[in-house]
DNA sequence: TTGTATCTGTAAGAAACCTTACAGTTTGAT
DNA sequence: ATCAAACTGTAAGGTTTCTTACAGATACAA
């Protein structure tokens, strides 16, 4: 079996697909290689695609006129993104970047819109999918009224451990991602400069620390307590 | 034809079922008319059910433990929501409000899933339903990022205009709701001081009128710069 | 109709956070 | 190995917004 449609089997949204639709599916995708700031989409371009990650990450944002920027959720392998594009064929109003090196299929909206009636239960599970990021929005958005600047930073720290975290060697949960203060600042809408000191705070208190770039979590119980 | 069926054809969700699917909607269905401030759903609750509003309005929201309030949408006669039990039956997160006499259709989840495995074209909607959700929250979300509590106020009043809007007998555009001081806020994610002092400096300014609880939109064109 | 609960307008003071500024550090490319 | 670019730490000052406070207006129920 080729190695893409291994790739495939991975992903959740077309588990329990028979091998005739598999190949129908392989026939519909192309594939991309894409390196670290490569942009998949922006803002305006028409939604024609749904894409799949299969190596790498990529990162969904958005960029006001002004400059400033919020990232909407940062996308692992195995993850389907662009699928708004399953709504209608309008602009995006999201920029999607490659942040680690990737591997993408990418396949025509209409096509997966003609799989989607095919195969009821991958499209449940495709609801199911777009679901959960509604879902994962709504926390989003609570955390940014409810919660001040370090605890917003606390419970992100908390989620990139759960989601990314590696027992580090040292003891402690290592985050498994290479983010600058500035993309941290990003994920829970604040400054760069803020999320520093906060940062900072966090790793004088002995709650985190912070080696090469990379953050540990030390203490989740504290850290919890300062996400309120 | 019963009433009941009459109204189901409205929402578009169910348009183009035909005949025999009809029936078996109905018989899923219940119904019950809920009285304002009549709580649907609340947080904890499990999802089990989908529900139609048919008459009046709900709000769907989320509370913080302080009892600080995040309005996500309100929504009118036609739509479909509590569509998150999709997912799962898990807790509810967010809270449903009915805010004007009511009358709902209730379908139990699980029926829900039947019958969209059985009309593909009818689960394509229901995605995109849902995506339409998430990509509206997502245009909040940036709102609540990149604008401040004028620029806020100030497009979701035009939001209120194009969405709720009547022609004014004296001119302008009259925003058809009832809304508190506090639900505004609550909409743009401030507080209710600071929107009424936002409020009536649009009224000084002559970009809205402020008449027995209603607003009527005058310069929609001024209001779009204060929206940045 | 009367009283009570809710809603509205306004302002002073406080808190959180952003902006600006700058120097030092690290990373990555040549 | 060297240099430029990107990243980090920190602080002063300013802005926005929230909090608190209170009085008057309005709506609703008995």
């Amino acid at each position: 079996m080729p190695d893409r449609l291994w790739y495939l089997k991975q992903i959740n949204i077309f588990s329990q697909m028979d091998e005739a639709m598999f190949r129908q599916l392989n026939d519909m995708m192309v594939e991309k290689t894409l390196q670290k700031k490569a942009i998949v989409y922006m803002p305006d371009d028409p939604s024609e695609y749904v894409y799949c990650l299969k190596r790498g990450r990529v990162k969904i944002s958005k960029i006001s006129e002004e400059g400033k920027e919020i990232t909407i959720t940062i996308l692992e392998p195995g993850e389907i993104f662009g699928e708004l594009s399953l709504i209608d064929s309008g602009p995006r109003e999201t920029i999607a970047e490659v942040i680690d090196d990737a591997y993408l299929c990418i396949v025509r909206r209409t096509d997966f819109e003609r799989l989607m009636a095919q195969a009821p239960d991958m499209a449940l599970r495709v609801t199911k999918l777009i679901g959960l990021r509604l879902r994962a929005i709504e926390n989003k958005m609570e955390d940014l009224v409810f919660r001040d600047v370090p605890a917003r930073l606390a419970r992100l720290l908390l989620r990139l451990a759960h989601d990314h975290g590696k027992p580090a060697p040292s003891g402690g949960t290592l985050i498994d991602l290479k983010l600058s203060q500035h993309e941290f600042a990003c994920l829970i809408g604040s400054t760069r400069e803020t999320t520093s000191l906060f940062l900072n705070e966090f790793k004088r208190d002995g709650l985190i620390d912070l080696v090469h770039r990379r953050i540990v979590v030390l203490d989740p119980h504290s850290l919890e307590a300062r996400g309120v």
